[in-house]
DNA sequence: TAGATTGTTAATCGATTAACAATC
DNA sequence: TAGATTGTTAATCGATTAACAATC
């Protein structure tokens, strides 16, 4: 059921339509038109219903869409409906703050074990997770059905961790590093590139200004 | 000298550029052509050429860019010729990883301040910035011509921060709480949805085994 | 000069918006 | 039934790619 062509751009807006369905559905709103939800969320109307055409027809003429419903299709399309296996690289401060994160737990993304090379961080427990030597990362994730990695190194430390990477049955990369993995399996790489992002708002500030 | 109708498309590519560029600089490669960069940094070589062009001829025909001059042209775009100061509201792992975080401050953006409404934090010292009480943000924002704040509250704090800010003269916001801000003024808003980018892996997992 | 590569215009492609018949 | 709102096709808009004259 290889969803044909469904582009990026679509995929992105998913996670926010996600987490506004929750927020109503969180204030007991049961229904809601394209044109209201248009209003919230700060699409068109019409490309809402077009995003959500890509998928099925979820709505119903003269009713709206119902949001219970909607909101459990679009988790569907997400792969909310199972759990997913995941380990931390990295065991600084930004592993810390991700591993104590409860609402990737909440959503099904189980930490199973966070790795280190540092001595000093090796052993320590976080958020009831191991911290662990880095030379058991490859054996640890194969054997417990890791498909996730969140690689909270350095720069120069997250390409090593990718070549590991590839050496296991691992299948998808969260980077947090300043850099650009080089991959050659199919791994699903997506990237939070911090300072890229704030680059953007020293932009923006700049433009603002003239 | 208001850039007219840079598309936020481009924008958003610039920071890679300054990134790619800077690798090159540190390897001592003197110029690059479109073609060569187009090999590296994944974007065609007419892309790269149309964006670039968007803000002057920076390049020679029969030559192509000089790398030094080309990154510090880009440093200029991206408004990396002055320094912010900026504070961090939230004092938990997430800020207290972002205050760690040496490559902001080596860019020009400057911590001058963190703030919390937790005792148990206050009067901490994370990498020699104060962690300060709440009640003086408004205050310190303004005497200290705090430009950005980066806000890594809960997905609750977000928005009573995101209206303190609106008293202040405060511009731009880095918003890491999984909410879309409201505001009425035209503050330049960031956001980096952790969640939503999450969910996009767990799409493209889902999407590779069908 | 000949070769290389830009700057820039034109063509193509894809995404967003508008419109409206279908239908609840 | 009348009104509302979707699903979907067509029109528009914008971004990317191709092509090539200009020129170093």
């Amino acid at each position: 059921m290889k969803d044909k062509n469904i582009s990026v751009a679509v995929i992105r807006r998913l996670p926010k339509y996600h987490r506004y369905l929750k927020e109503m559905l969180d204030n007991d709103i049961k229904r809601i038109s394209s044109k209201e939800l248009s209003k919230m969320i700060g699409f068109t109307a019409s490309q809402i219903r077009q995003d959500l055409n890509n998928f099925g027809g979820f709505g119903q003429q003269g009713y709206g869409y119902n949001v219970e419903d909607l909101y459990n299709e679009i988790g569907k399309i997400l792969g909310l409906t199972r759990q997913y296996n995941v380990v931390i690289v990295g065991a600084g401060n930004l592993g810390q703050a991700l591993a104590n994160y409860s609402s990737f737990d909440r959503l099904g993304f189980k930490l199973q074990a966070m790795f280190d090379v540092n001595p000093k961080v090796i052993g320590l427990k976080i958020n009831n997770v191991e911290v662990m030597d880095m030379d058991k990362f490859e054996q640890f994730v194969d054997e417990n059905n890791v498909e996730i990695v969140y690689i909270c190194t350095s720069r120069d430390g997250a390409q090593e961790v990718a070549d590991k990477i590839q050496k296991t049955k691992v299948r998808a990369i969260w980077n947090f590093a300043p850099v650009d993995l080089k991959l050659k399996s199919d791994i699903i790489v997506e990237n939070i590139h911090l300072i890229d992002n704030l680059l953007t708002v020293s932009y923006f500030l700049k433009e603002n200004l003239e």
